[in-house]
DNA sequence: TATATACTTGAGTGATCACTCAATAAAGCA
DNA sequence: TGCTTTATTGAGTGATCACTCAAGTATATA
């Protein structure tokens, strides 16, 4: 007896994750989400409740998709060149709405309001830091990476160059592509 | 025949820079502003104009501020030894407004909309990597880095691994003083 | 002291913010 | 074909945004 919606929500997610990425949370208003969703304001709070729950929804879309994207690389180079080859991959694709990385872009803006997302932003990161510690452990056992590194201390390290890395492909005039190739040289100098 | 203002116009502008740097731009309404500067719209614009120029003051003070304390290091320990403490004076210590570097928080939150504050954070950050850029050519002329490398390509993976460092540093449960550490470890294997 | 010149005040501007809701339209079931 | 139920519409909500300006106040010079 109802009615069906007349959009793929899947889809409305991930349009809702590009314009978030790329505008951030504040730089995003209700308007633009209208726009690109093609929604009026009651369909959209109908399906979502809340700008900030929609937010919610593609952070978390976001962080999926780099873990999957992470583990399509394990699955066809194994665990060290799947890390080597990460970097360059998430800087060198100019159909990506932005080179930075959404959940530190969150965290940055939000963090010093308290706001919940900020706080959601970094469990998304803390995740992403245990698969990365994960991989290392995997390259280490493979005689990959020498084992007496602690594979969680290289992981911060490799998350934290990372999310350098993807600030500076932000910037103009920087060479981003160079440092990914550093980040992926100097793994395999463990 | 004038009258004085009755305020430190660089007092302002260092207490807007630490609003700023901790909120950001989009975060940082006017009543905020007021709030903290003790001043009346009316007296706000006659004197900065807008919200916007204020920015701009406060981050060239942001940056000021950050060679000023480069070179102070410099001046005390040599360039070596300057490079590898400041990324650990740029994140230990509490009473600053953020640990992460404002001009990378502008660059992300601005970028999108190409505001002019974006390329201006972006020059600032241009700056200072040739201030790092001199710095690692000084410490390879005292003998203390390997002349082979070139200065400015050890400066742009610095400033990216500085960025990195700061915006972990942003995250709760990251233990960002290792990584200060480990980076300034790896200056000396240069 | 008188005057000219700036600084300060704070209510008020239109625009935009996230969001609401009553009215209307459409789809599944009888 | 009704009937029920849900989706869609879009004008409108109060709040807040950056900002203005006329009126009042304080100060350095004459």
């Amino acid at each position: 007896m109802p009615r069906k919606p007349n959009y793929d929500r899947a889809d409305l997610i991930n349009r809702s994750r590009d314009l978030f990425w790329r505008r951030g949370w504040a730089g995003t208003s209700l308007k633009d989400l209208e726009a690109v969703l093609q929604m009026k304001p009651g369909s959209f709070y109908a399906a979502f409740g809340s700008k900030d729950a929609l937010f919610e929804l593609a952070m978390a879309q976001y962080a999926a998709d780099g873990l999957a994207r992470l583990n399509a690389l394990v699955e066809n180079h194994g665990a060290l060149k799947a890390l080597q080859r990460f970097p360059m991959m998430a800087i060198d694709n100019d159909d990506v709405p932005a080179k930075a990385c959404m959940l530190s872009k969150t965290l940055l803006e939000l963090q010093a309001h308290k706001h919940p997302l900020a706080k959601e932003a970094n469990q998304h990161l803390l995740r992403m830091e245990g698969g990365f510690a994960d991989l290392f452990a995997q390259a280490q056992s493979c005689g990959d990476i020498d084992e007496a590194h602690d594979p969680k201390v290289l992981a911060r390290r490799y998350q934290s160059d990372l999310l350098g890395l993807r600030v500076s492909a932000e910037r103009e005039g920087c060479d981003a592509r160079a440092i990914a190739t550093e980040i992926a040289d100097s793994l395999a100098r463990l």
